[in-house]
DNA sequence: ATCATTGCAAAAGCTTTGCATAAGA
DNA sequence: TCTTATGCAAAGCTTTTGCAATGAT
């Protein structure tokens, strides 16, 4: 069984929450969906096998968040996205404004900030988010 | 007269749009707003004076964000949010996760990274979004 | 006199929630 | 058996939009 689902189950456990069918295909289907998604996609990818309620994935987002296996990832498409992070250190993006196509990326430079600003401020950190906006070569020749 | 009040005259002249009171008191809002602000709090300042109607902050805001006066900032708080960004080079965020406690920096560094990681993909970039996400001192001693 | 813009209210879209039913532990 | 979880439908929010009236040029 993959680490992240062993931990899950645990997440669940410790708190007397129960192990449930629905929980079990929306853990699956993020861990094998191996990109950006959102509620919609997921649902519609879960009706085709389980049947799962929207209600019960918006249900169990915070769960996952919370858990650490996914983050908010903010597009500027009006609804929430999500990706999968459990493992990984930081999530950045360069996107185009004008197609959205995404390229992710990770900078070790970036940790090095992170942790340099954090200490400066007190603050305890626990993630860094990045996003470099501007157009795409296809997206630049077009204008 | 402040220079971005003559940037957006003339990007509305340009384009055939009319210079309308409610379209100079959003502006002259927004400039004087100084810090982050959403559709909500920019309505209710201006409701005391102007009265312009939240349909017009909605139709408006597109344009502020075309001509570079503001852009959107992503807080976990169900809306959208923005900030005024003329004529500073990047807007990064060191945030509270929990009293949503928000610190701004710039850092040199990134915008190395930014032109850096635009040239690799052959990216013309725009401009680049930074959120350290974690406990200030105070969240972090009470938890 | 035109035609862009406004305000209002309705619609739209995403997310949350109340409640009766189902089903883990 | 005792609660938690689910599905459905309704409600809640933010944002967008249709339309008649207004007003800038």
């Amino acid at each position: 069984m993959e680490p992240e689902v062993a931990i899950w189950r645990e997440y669940l456990k410790k708190r007397g929450m129960r192990k449930t069918p629905e929980r079990e295909a929306i853990v699956k289907e993020v861990l094998s969906f191996g990109e950006h998604f959102d509620v919609d996609s997921l649902w519609l990818r879960l009706k085709k096998k389980s049947g799962v309620s929207k209600a019960s994935i918006y249900r169990t987002i915070p769960l996952l968040i919370d858990v650490g296996l996914i983050t908010e990832v903010y597009l500027e498409n009006g609804h929430m996205h999500y990706e999968y992070v459990y493992g990984r250190e930081h999530h950045c993006h360069l996107r185009c404004t004008n197609c959205k196509k995404t390229i992710e990326f990770s900078d070790d430079r970036l940790t090095a900030i992170e942790h340099e600003l954090g200490a400066k401020h007190g603050f305890v950190t626990n993630g860094l988010k990045v996003e470099i906006l501007g157009l795409c070569p296809k997206c630049n020749r077009l204008k």
